[in-house]
DNA sequence: TTTTTAATGGACTGTCAAGTCTAGTAAATA
DNA sequence: TATTTACTAGACTTGACAGTCCATTAAAAA
């Protein structure tokens, strides 16, 4: 079910004819745009609802007539751009390849989708956020960190039962290889001691972590 | 040199005799250790220059005759936590036990360090500073992390001269044990999904760390 | 057509905070 | 003592922004 949806109309049970002129759901979506990116570029602090209803076309009351204030529009916007992210289901095209190419492609589309942009902006914001209590940060966890995590549980799964990794911890194991890959990119990115990473950089820094975890879960 | 005392009379080259009343370290000192709290606690935006001024029980025209605006008592304030924190020499009183004791003792302070209040609380604030530059980020990272990996560095080489560990690539290999020692702990308390880490959990973590670190480099 | 609600746009309130100014007082040097 | 500078207390200016109000217009249902 789409969050979006689901904050649209809270009373939402089945039929709902109502009276006058029915809230424009094309508005609803600009100002979630609207407020996704802003609040994803400037944070919370750095986004005034003004803002907000200009970029989305549309004026200031319309804004609060569509959500009841910033906060609730900021739950909002952090919900939409989960869902806008982590639909894909990353590990579909594998292909037939040995053990090292796969789990070097996926390791890699892993660490590419952590640093890229949005997940950093995202980073940011529930970080810059976390003071107002852990709501976001669980949303967020359950839909992104978590799904993946269960995706990359499967994907090793195969070649554990193949016989050709072998793992006694599954989540343990997980979640090392997700730390490997992050290493410390995804810190000097946080704090802006770089501000992007060139695609060797990344490539270099996932050739290790693969070498690494292959080198702890390989059959003696 | 303290950065503090580098930030406090810039022109200060040999032979200062002033005419009037001298400005008063103490009041200087109290300005930035309000100023250090206040922004570990409640960021840069959620800390008014008034709030700092009541704290350190100085008038908010002080204030800005020792410093002359919010941002660069923002940058002092951080050099102060950073001179505050990472001055201890933390592998000096290494005790001569087997290489899993000692590495496991270092790991855990390694550890404990990293997740500590003060750290994660200097790590927010940094992180919601990033888009101000690169600066308080570089003054952190040198005076911090590049510190302590370098520390790291030394003791692990010891038991590479005794033959007790194998690492090609120092520089790698100590990354690695630390995003080993960071695993998920560190995001989950940065995003505020859980606000606090009980020893247990960090020492199965170390733990771990350290099991995983050992297989990858100990001699055949 | 009448009713009802959505939407506009701009004015408005209240709050908070950065930074300045001023008049008076305290502490140092000459 | 006279001068110079630090410091205080608080008033003040300026600007930003969350949230509200209102008169008017648009679009839908009855």
């Amino acid at each position: 079910m789409s969050a979006t949806a689901q904050l649209l109309n809270e009373e939402n049970e089945c039929c709902k004819p109502a009276r006058g002129r029915p809230r424009s759901d094309a508005k609803n979506i600009a100002i979630l745009e609207a407020a996704a990116a802003l609040f994803m570029e400037n944070g919370f602090d750095g986004t005034s609802m003004d803002e907000v209803a200009r970029r989305a076309g549309v004026s200031k009351q319309t804004v609060y007539s569509h959500f009841s204030g910033k906060e609730q529009l900021f739950s909002a916007a952090v919900h939409q751009k989960v869902d806008e992210h982590f639909p894909e289901d990353a590990f579909a095209s594998i292909e037939n390849r040995s053990l090292e190419t796969n789990l070097f492609h996926v390791s890699k589309m892993y660490c590419a989708l952590m640093v890229s942009d949005d997940a950093m902006n995202m980073f940011r914001l529930l970080v810059s956020a976390a003071p107002k209590g852990p709501t976001l940060a669980n949303i967020f966890w359950q839909a992104g960190p978590e799904e993946m995590l269960g995706k990359l549980k499967s994907f090793l799964q195969v070649y554990v039962d193949r016989g050709e990794l072998v793992i006694e911890d599954m989540d343990r194991s997980a979640k090392q290889l997700i730390s490997l890959l992050k290493g410390s990119i995804h810190f000097e990115l946080s704090i802006g001691l770089i501000d992007q990473v060139d695609e060797a950089t990344v490539d270099e820094q996932v050739k290790q972590s693969v070498e690494a975890f292959l080198k702890l879960h390989r059959p003696a």
